[in-house]
DNA sequence: AATATATATGAACACTTGTTCATATATTAA
DNA sequence: TTAATATATGAACAAGTGTTCATATATATT
């Protein structure tokens, strides 16, 4: 028995690169995806993340502990929030930010069992 | 017993921003855990990741199982080779390509749990 | 009310990144 | 050797991203 092969394969048959692409994570999640591990994708967001998990921060201690400006910390602070991944609570004139998100620490702590293997 | 604070933080004494700073990963790891998250942070990277972690796939079908030009997942299957996330395996004329590692595996389920809840 | 403090934000800019197009390299077939 | 097939790569370009600078907003203090 011959076996069908889809003329835009080389080494697949159609059926079984339907059932490849069957089993996959529909595309519009692999998107989601992406755009989860884009908000990892930044030192400068890392680092804010690795210091939240340790502790709740204010912007300007957060800032003076990285070494990073009160504006780019801020900027990244709204990109990270919006993702869903921080939180904020306001305390009178502070505000201080908190990982949202527990799934967080054990997406951080995969990644640096990676790197640190 | 007067608190001593750092001049430049606000809530933090210089005590607990050394501790704060002792039990963060090194400065160095971090900038490797925002490299590593960077190979999942474009689509058609982890499209490609999704795809090899069901089978081995030679350039050309993977191209035509994911929709991209020859050109621009070679490109991307260069970066992933770089950063051993992928490794691939000559047979005559074809080259297959897989995963390379067994935490891409692990940070790709971690990251879908995530993007699911 | 005026001032000081803490944080947010818009615009501009430099830098990075992913794709395309054209072409190069490597292997096989004729 | 020549032609065909499979993959790789350099240059150019468009789009995206992170920072800075200046300024706005919000709360507290005097």
């Amino acid at each position: 028995m011959k076996k069908e092969l889809s003329p835009s394969f080389l080494h697949l048959t159609a059926a079984q690169a339907r059932t490849l692409a069957k089993n996959m994570p529909p595309e519009e999640v692999l998107y989601e995806l992406a755009d989860l591990y884009k908000m990892f994708a930044d030192s400068t967001r890392v680092r804010i993340l690795s210091a939240l998990q340790a502790q709740e921060l204010c912007v300007l201690d957060l800032a003076a502990l990285l070494g990073v400006s009160q504006s780019a910390l801020s900027h990244q602070l709204r990109i990270l929030k919006q993702a869903k991944l921080v939180k904020s609570q306001r305390e009178g004139k502070i505000i201080f930010y908190s990982l949202a998100d527990s799934h967080v620490e054990s997406i951080f702590k995969q990644g640096l069992d990676h790197v640190r293997e």
